[in-house]
DNA sequence: GGGTCACATGTAGCATGTTACGTGTGACTA
DNA sequence: TAGTCACACGTAACATGCTACATGTGACCC
């Protein structure tokens, strides 16, 4: 048996049409080509995506497994977009993983881990810059993925990437979130930066403080309601604080 | 439109035969009915639990959204039993999550919820006590959600209901897990105490205490493996501590 | 014996058919 | 006008048909 001639990718992970179904889908909301909340049925959607009910039916259902949509028995499915609540509950569990995640990375000194999170820094000011939404937000995951990956739990990296796309879905193009896209781009650095240095504490401090402040900009875009502002702050000292 | 009659449940919550599978498979597993790592086909179970294709696949595919089964391209699925690095990931998290929460709940001094938590620690420990395992963890996935919905972060006890699942398909009808059940019952009751007290950081502290306890107690099963036992430790070390 | 290779077997993935049911609509009643 | 109710419509849930393919087996060659 000759094992030269080596594979270059696992084979059964060829993409599957559910695969690119969940993918579709959630790229479908991000460009608001789906709109949440309203109802939409599996035949719409198969037909739409040129391919038949059961793969879509398939990768819905995966997605609702995921918290992402939601079935109707008999009327149709909608796109769940996460209440202002939720949004701060979530924020609150990777306020919980994050944090000391990044002082774990600080305290290896991975140059390797540093030089990648510098690509991916550079990557996301530039998506930032042009406000490219949607690249700005896959190298936001990347940054904080390899953070957790590298940390050594890749189970919290799950949880969080899982999380994070349920955030991802809600205001699609949305002004407000686009012109403080480099702000957002700019409190990632020093997080690098601590990093970089072997500062674990420094780079704790300033993870939090960017996920609190990337929390507070969604969870206060997505309770649009201007009586909700004082709201939203009762309820990051309720759930955080 | 009268509304005496107040429908007792969410009509559209019937169950289907989807969720049906998805318990049906998780319950076969804790029975040894089903064994974790062997090959099985969805045209196995479906005749096995005398209902079509369809449904059986429905509920896999949403239990390996939740990492609970894996489909392999025309060989069939195989129930995914958790690694013992991934058992020390899993708790890693929850120890992130579950203290907090604890000194929350204990800080709020909500009576109905120290009284919901006395009588599932009473059951707890009937059922430790008569070695009924699965409704020992039945009473203990109550305890710890009902602590982590009352602390007011429902994301996150989603997060650790889905978590707990994946740790509870090990070893089903281990005797040294079944002795040491009502060991792990006892730790919960410090804890209790601690909340009823109002004392949120002797509660957490406990909660902390129980959780690596029971972890490296699962773990180690886990690890049957003689040589793997300085593994483990090792393991807890690079990621918890 | 060690290696290849054609083939039977069983499966996931995908497509399509069927059924029960939740909902909106509009006629009908009082 | 306000309430009810029969019915058409669209849908998820469920059942079944079809196909490409990953694998094990055994014949075949060197």
């Amino acid at each position: 048996m000759p094992d030269t001639l080596r594979t270059e990718e696992r084979i059964s992970t060829r993409r599957t049409l559910t695969d690119e179904v969940m993918e579709k889908v959630q790229q479908m909301v991000r460009c608001g080509e789906l709109r949440a909340g309203k109802l939409y049925s599996v035949y719409q959607l198969a037909e739409a995506l040129g391919i038949s009910r059961s793969p879509v039916r398939d990768g819905l259902l995966k997605l609702e497994a995921a918290g992402l949509v939601g079935f109707e028995r008999n009327r149709g499915f909608r796109v769940t977009v996460p209440s202002a609540r939720q949004i701060v509950e979530i924020f609150a569990i990777r306020l919980a993983l994050e944090p000391p995640a990044v002082a774990r990375v600080a305290a290896h000194r991975d140059p390797a881990v540093a030089g990648r999170l510098r690509q991916t820094m550079a990557a996301m000011e530039k998506a930032a810059a042009s406000l490219d939404e949607p690249s700005f937000w896959a190298h936001d995951q990347d940054f904080h993925n390899t953070i957790l990956t590298a940390a050594g739990n890749s189970q919290a990296a799950t949880v969080v990437r899982d999380l994070r796309e349920r955030t991802r879905l809600i205001g699609p193009g949305t002004t407000t979130a686009a012109r403080s896209l480099p702000a957002v781009a700019a409190e990632h650095r020093p997080v690098l930066d601590a990093i970089a240095a072997g500062d674990g504490v420094t780079a704790s401090a300033r993870m939090r403080a960017h996920l609190e402040a990337t929390g507070r900009l969604l969870s206060a875009q997505t309770a649009a309601v201007p009586s909700d502002d004082p709201g939203v702050d009762a309820l990051w000292r309720d759930i955080v604080g």
